[in-house]
RNA sequence: GGGCGAUUAGCUCAGUUGGUCAGAGCGCCACGCUUACAACGUGGAGGUCGCAGGUUCGAUCCCUGCAUCGCCCACCA
């Protein structure tokens, strides 16, 4: 393909809109982005963290993706066979929640309603949609995936290395099937792991039950008196529980406080006081009668569960704790998780009183077919009226919701699949411990190892019907001979009796089995799907191709850099990790580099359902793609959040409308300023949808336009200045200061951005490119350059020096800001296909495949810089000069400069460039320079600049000015003497920097000569 | 309760193996459309680097405590 046509003219301002799809097709098309194993080269690889199909891109996907990216085009130009694995996540609950909450808003339907194939269907089609808009998204932000490769976590290559990773699991012995206390999310009706769980105090209240004892003796309370927080969970209680020690325990309470007490700052003590004086006061009325519990049910006494008419038994447990509530606990095994505990030492019964869909079932009595709610107000009402409620408090509770429906979580026993983790979360361990694997930044290794060490059980099992289908079959009646006659000869089928129930639990390798698979008996397949999780970990290796032993697999494996953020260092990146170990005995990542997260305004992270969400779309149509990516690279720093304030932006006049809480979520929203409506994504009705749409951008991005826009310009300078260009060596006889500078500093860049970007410095090789391309390229040398170019004699030189810089700059950039790069990089090799100053070469035809720069140390040069910082003090004075004394910019000063010979030496060869630079001519310099009566004067360290100001100078104000600054170095001197004249100074301090300091007081003293003799000289002329 | 991070100019944030590094962008003020760029140029104002101690010849940087904010984990009948 041909390079795609560009405009001849180059328009002032730089247009992303016209060049990126250009660039992105022809990228496309010259297969650039695609990789295969290539034995020459050393492989670079990094799977795509691979976003949920649930619903579009934010600025979080954008600042991850550009990261990888910025990684990927570096190293393919470092010469790394390189690939980006691309691709999606199903997302098991979210997407299933998401098209189910628009199937009841759409239609007042369930999913019961549709049947599972139905449904199923729906959630493909979703995914088709949102699939192709997120991949769009990643390819308009420039991202050099290989999209040959597209992989999605529920397609046939991820499906099957999720059954062979079932199926090792399940034959080695570490999946096993348990009835367990799970998280129930009623409206979804699934378990949800503790990880998708979150806790929001809520108003509630804590209500004091009594039951009846039975059979009370004497000295027996009538009623034992327990608090709770869910008084229908009381319809399950199969026992009260006391603790068995109650004065010891109310002891050790009060020595731990009495200690805390002891070394707590002044300000929690009357807090921790107050408690003491409780619990010893609480000790006195409550230790009796606890004593007395303890007795009681160390006989085995009963109490009678009211409202049920159930005698539960008094038991002793250390779970009682004595100084809270009441001292005693209702236990209600099947629906708290500490009960479960308790329920499983004391062998009690475990009683189920929900429904899935969180109505009672029939163990509730007269309750059964009520909402938790309903239950709860009635069975408050009915111990009220049965005289049965003590009291109720008022109070805060810190309630578990589900973080995919926000309903309450209800604990729930049911039937669930668990990973067993002890061995896995061991090796997960090892491999960072020992620094197989890196965390970066380090802080963060700490909480992966923290949640591994915990080594809790794995649930893998999720009621939904978007997702991996477990590959089980149940059956009940075969006996193992029949197994074993039906599966003789199948090492793709393993089999296990599942304790609790008795039955065959039966796995199956990659097919499915059909239902008389057993001659004689029905099989019966289990219904849940796995946790998303389970196939997200399986992510770098079945992208490859795992379990086959694909080229791929054997020459990308492991991956090079997991890039994330820090929300799923455990949820995803230690089962990669561990899944990884398993299954292929090899870590899937050398590192792993966290990234910080995007936050709004007020701290908040970014999310859809907030409303703070930012389309990176909306972004790129304003700025441009280059200002997206290179604004998030120079936010990305070690330790801080991207904090972000947004704004709509009105479609009608464009002016910016402040993001807030309270107008984050409207559907429409009125423009303050041209007083028209917009749309929002919001927008549902249909008044709303058919206004125009009001973008969220953010003006943390005018930064980096003005950037590229900087760039585009001096790009633009150099082409409209290269015609004739010729490419030649450049002798270092040839070279002037500048030049030297230039190459001296692009060297030093060079090296500084490659090592930032190894280390994944990314804000600061975008800050080290941002200065040096604008403060020095553009501020000096391209201004440098003007006159050169501009005459026969040195026009040559001057543009294979301006060709050459560009060309490095350009390579150095384009990992960040891609299309503006490339658009440079195409149109300069119209002028100058071959660039370079020691052996020109041709370019590349893309500078994605550009080779990336090596800094030549040769060029470095801290001498020239050192001299040339010099000029620049220079030109500062006096251009600082000028701009006090408000001298008309067309008219020309003249000024000296007293400075000793090296100086002068360095500056007499950058003479012409005051005159384009500042307007200003030297009359001289040197020791012995006269300065007219009446100048303007400039004392910096080793020079003093007298500016001829005859018939121009402010002197009154000069004179003030100049006051002002003599007792400024004079109170700076006073210091550095005072620290000069301390001996523990000259004796401790090094000598370095103790003659560091004797020459700074000397150069200030010079400074201070500098101004007394003006000031002098200057009081007595006449103004 | 445990852990992590932050606190620097009006705003958003860099920075430091502890010694002229107190910086950038935006905003503000003054002057300029000078033949790459007003999305620009030149110059300027603006900060006892959260507070209090300590270590050190020397602390914005290291240590301790405190305050405020944010995040993560655990947990409260």
């Amino acid at each position: 393909m041909q390079r795609p046509g560009m405009k001849e003219e180059l328009p002032k301002q730089y247009d992303h809109s016209t060049t990126e799809k250009r660039w992105y097709q022809f990228w496309l098309q010259k297969g650039y982005f695609h990789s295969q194993p290539n034995p020459q080269r050393k492989p670079y690889c990094i799977v795509i963290p691979p976003p949920n199909v649930t619903g579009a891109l934010h600025l979080g996907h954008a600042l991850n993706n550009t990261l990888q990216d910025i990684l990927i085009r570096q190293k393919r130009m470092q010469g790394f066979e390189t690939l980006w694995m691309p691709g999606t996540d199903h997302a098991g609950i979210a997407t299933q929640a998401v098209v189910e909450r628009r199937l009841w808003q759409e239609e007042r339907k369930t999913r019961h309603d549709l049947g599972r194939a139905a449904l199923v269907e729906r959630i493909w089609k979703w995914k088709d949609e949102y699939e192709a808009r997120i991949l769009d998204q990643l390819k308009r932000m420039g991202c050099s995936c290989d999209w040959q490769r597209t992989r999605f976590t529920l397609d046939p290559i991820c499906a099957r290395a999720v059954r062979h990773s079932f199926f090792r699991l399940f034959r080695d012995g570490l999946i096993y099937r348990g009835k367990r206390l799970v998280n129930w999310d009623t409206t979804l009706q699934t378990v949800i792991s503790d990880d998708e769980v979150f806790h929001e105090q809520v108003p509630g209240h804590f209500w004091y039950f009594r039951y009846p004892v039975l059979d009370p003796q004497p000295g027996d309370p009538p009623y034992v008196t327990v608090a709770t927080t869910r008084p229908e969970t009381m319809l399950g209680d199969t026992a009260v529980a006391v603790h068995p020690e109650p004065a010891a325990a109310l002891d050790k309470a009060e020595r731990e406080l009495a200690n805390r007490l002891a070394t707590a700052p002044a300000k929690e003590r009357p807090q921790l006081e107050a408690e003491l004086a409780e619990l010893r006061q609480r000790r006195s009325s409550l230790l009796p009668l606890l004593e007395r519990l303890r007795d009681m049910a160390r006989q085995g006494r009963k109490v009678l569960l009211p409202l049920l008419n159930r005698p539960i038994p008094l038991i002793c447990d250390e779970w009682a704790k004595p100084e809270m509530g009441t001292g005693c606990v209702k236990i209600t095994p099947a629906h708290d998780p500490n009960d479960y505990e308790v329920g499983l030492r004391h062998g009690l019964p475990m009683i189920n009183i929900l429904n899935l869909d969180g109505t009672l079932n029939a163990n509730a009595g007269p309750f059964q077919g009520q909402s938790i709610e309903q239950a709860r107000r009635n069975v408050v009402a009915a111990m009220e009226q049965q005289g049965l409620l003590e009291k109720v408090e008022d109070r805060l509770i810190d309630l578990a919701h589900s973080d995919r429906s926000k309903t309450p979580i209800e604990p729930m026993l049911t039937d669930q699949w668990f990973i067993r983790m002890e061995r896995l979360a061991q090796m997960a361990m090892e491999a960072v411990q020992d620094g197989r694997i890196k965390i970066i930044p380090a802080r963060y290794a700490k909480g992966y190892l923290d949640w591994l060490a915990e080594k809790r059980d794995w649930p893998i099992s999720r009621q939904l019907w978007w997702g991996h289908q477990i590959p089980i079959w149940y059956c009940q009646t075969a006996s193992d001979v029949e197994l074993q006659r039906a599966f003789a000869g199948r090492q793709d089928i393993c089999w296990r009796q599942d304790q609790d129930s008795g039955q065959w639990l039966i796995c199956a390798l990659e097919e499915d089995l059909p239902e008389d698979a057993i001659p004689g008996h029905r099989l019966r397949r289990e219904e849940d799907v796995l946790d998303t999780w389970f196939s997200s970990a399986l992510w770098p290796h079945s992208t490859l191709g795992w379990p086959d032993q694909t080229e791929e697999l054997l020459y990308y494996y492991p991956t090079s850099v997991l890039v994330t953020s820090r929300d799923i260092l455990t949820l995803w990146v230690a089962r990669m990790v561990l899944m990884s170990l398993y299954n292929l005995g090899q870590i899937p990542f050398y590192e792993v580099y966290i990234h910080p997260k995007i936050l709004d305004a007020y701290g908040e992270t970014m999310s859809k359902s907030k409303g703070n969400g930012v389309d990176p779309v909306d972004v790129m149509e304003k700025f441009g793609a280059d200002s997206l990516r290179f604004g998030l690279a120079y936010l990305t720093t070690e330790t801080q959040d991207i904090r972000m304030r947004v704004d709509f932006e009105c479609p009608h006049c464009g002016k910016l409308l402040e993001q807030t809480l309270d107008n984050r979520t409207l559907p429409r929203i009125t423009c303050p300023h041209c007083g028209k409506p917009f749309a929002t994504q919001w927008a549902e009705k249909p008044e709303d949808k058919a206004l125009p749409r009001g973008p969220v951008v953010s003006e943390r991005f005018e930064l980096a336009r003005n950037f590229c826009n900087k760039l585009w310009n001096a790009s633009r300078f150099a082409l409209l200045n290269l015609s004739g260009y010729c490419p030649a060596p450049v002798p270092d006889a040839e070279l002037r200061i500048e030049d030297r500078w230039i190459l001296s500093r692009l060297a030093t860049v060079t090296q500084q951005v490659t090592d930032a970007l190894a280390e994944y410095r990314f804000s600061e090789a975008a800050r080290t490119l941002y200065e040096f391309a604008w403060d020095e390229f553009c501020s000096f040398y391209v201004e440098m350059l003007k006159s050169r170019l501009q005459e026969q004699g040195s026009r040559a030189v001057a543009q294979r020096l301006l060709a050459h810089t560009l060309d490095v700059l350009l390579r150095l950039l384009h990992p960040m800001v891609p299309f503006v790069t490339e658009e440079v990089w195409q149109r300069l090799a119209d002028f100058a296909p071959e660039r370079g100053i020691d052996r020109p070469e041709r370019a590349a035809e893309s500078i994605m495949i550009a080779p990336w720069p090596t800094a030549d140390a040769r060029r470095i040069d801290p001498q020239i810089e050192a001299q040339f910082a010099r000029f620049q003090q220079v030109l500062r004075a006096v251009r600082d000069v000028r701009a006090r004394q408000n001298v008309p910019p067309k008219r020309k000063i003249r000024f000296l400069v007293r400075c000793d010979v090296p100086t002068a030496l360095l500056l007499e060869p950058m003479a012409e460039y005051f005159g384009p630079l500042a307007q200003a001519e030297p009359t001289g310099w040197g020791p012995d320079v006269q300065p007219p009566p009446l100048v303007a004067t400039v004392a910096t360290a080793g020079m003093e600049i007298f500016v001829d100001l005859a018939g121009l100078i402010d002197l009154e104000a000069e004179i003030a000015r100049k006051k002002q600054e003599l007792a400024k170095l004079q109170s700076l001197m006073e210091a550095k003497q005072r620290k000069l004249a301390d001996p523990a100074f000259l004796q401790k301090a090094p000598a370095a920097v103790v003659q560091q300091h004797r020459q700074s007081l000397q150069s200030l003293q010079e400074q201070y000569d500098a101004l007394q003799r003006w000031l002098t000289q200057h009081a007595q002329m006449p103004s």
